[in-house]
DNA sequence: AGTGTTGCGCTACGGTGTAGACGCTACAGT
DNA sequence: ACTGTAGCGTCTACACCGTAGCGCAACACT
């Protein structure tokens, strides 16, 4: 059910997903549907859960936090990779509904976050702030990394196979400039520089 | 016509643009909105385009990234609360379309950033890095304030406040006994504190 | 005056989410 | 055994969507 939602939005789209094709996928009535969710926004909340429910943060009496969270971190690119369609209702999704009322799947990595960094040492407040930072950052980082998308990749010059030539030069010399660096864009290794960042910060905020 | 647009998203959020609403609202055949741009998704672009052309980067010979890069945050998140339904569509429009293609007025902040960073001594690699993990981080923050929303003003028990009381005590005690801090969330000083890490992060990179 | 071109408004098509009516089935009460 | 009824799966129907395509009107040019 949910998994025939999540696998028409992997193969086509978000905008691919309706309850008439979705009924056709399950050889189903489309309104059986309404059984299951009680309206299409209520299906997409389910998607998102069903993906977040991918990414399980360890258990380890803060021991090690700071491997926890660059361990989690890449399971979380993991995931957004395999499910790109998904991402945009991830970051999304949430902002209509305020956090009491989320589907409770989508709390859970809150909630043992909050756990890990309270056994490593921060005062609550400073966890929900922890948590904050270093959650948007991975928001952040993923939709960067998405964004990054090789236009044509027979294309042997980068300006070319990027489409940067269509810029004006004069406006924006920079930009076209980084052609090389934009083309060899390296999404795991940009992760660990940021994470190295968030937690470095992270650490002298425990620590001062 | 953009203006329009923009105006009827913010009234009433995203879903409620449509093509023969905004005919309505110009007195105008839907039909002729097809001149201004091609199609719906073009019109959702140049709203985009319109929001993020009210973040204008000054140009300060690299005197002083830092104060600028403060600067420019919180007047990127001035202009997101100013606009919470444009949001959604800013992190997730750019998704589908590779950067080269994007709309111009769309790239100025990169070009202008990547100007800062370079003027006061990155290299231009480290500045894309510097840009990337930025506005990151400032797209995270974001989605985060705009989450947190208070639901029923009226209640003053915090737990009642923010519909808490609906989570099991078992399973989430500790996003719970936050409720406080929860309901006391100051957008404006999360920012700061988010930018004194990555900005930390980011002086240690340069000098490093 | 005749003709080509351009732009505007409209209609219509194939889709959408979902409310509500419709009939079947199966059980409860007599 | 018969009937009432409650539930449930199905289908129809509504209001709306984005936009292709068409015909008319007005203008420019010969």
């Amino acid at each position: 059910m949910l998994e025939t939602a999540l696998a028409l939005i992997d193969a086509d789209g978000v905008d691919a997903l309706s309850m008439r094709r979705m009924g056709k996928a399950l050889d189903r009535d489309p309104m059986r549907l309404y059984r299951f969710a009680s309206s299409k926004d209520e299906l997409l909340d389910g998607v998102v859960e069903l993906v977040l429910s991918e990414l399980r943060i360890p258990h380890t009496d803060g021991a090690d936090w700071e491997e926890v969270l660059r361990r989690t971190a890449r399971r979380f690119r993991e995931i957004a990779l395999a499910h790109p369609h998904v991402v945009p209702l991830m970051v999304t999704r949430p902002l209509g509904t305020p956090l009491a009322l989320r589907p409770l799947g989508t709390l859970r990595p809150l909630e043992d976050l909050l756990e890990l960094l309270i056994g490593a040492g921060f005062d609550p407040k400073g966890a929900l702030h922890a948590y904050r930072l270093y959650m948007g950052f991975l928001q952040g980082h993923v939709l960067n990394e998405l964004q990054e998308r090789v236009t044509d990749p027979e294309e042997t010059d980068d300006l070319l196979r990027l489409g940067l030539h269509r810029l004006p030069v004069r406006e924006f010399p920079r930009i076209r400039s980084l052609a090389a660096e934009l083309a060899a864009y390296d999404g795991a290794r940009e992760l660990e520089e940021g994470l190295d960042v968030v937690i470095a910060g992270l650490h002298r905020q425990l620590t001062g």
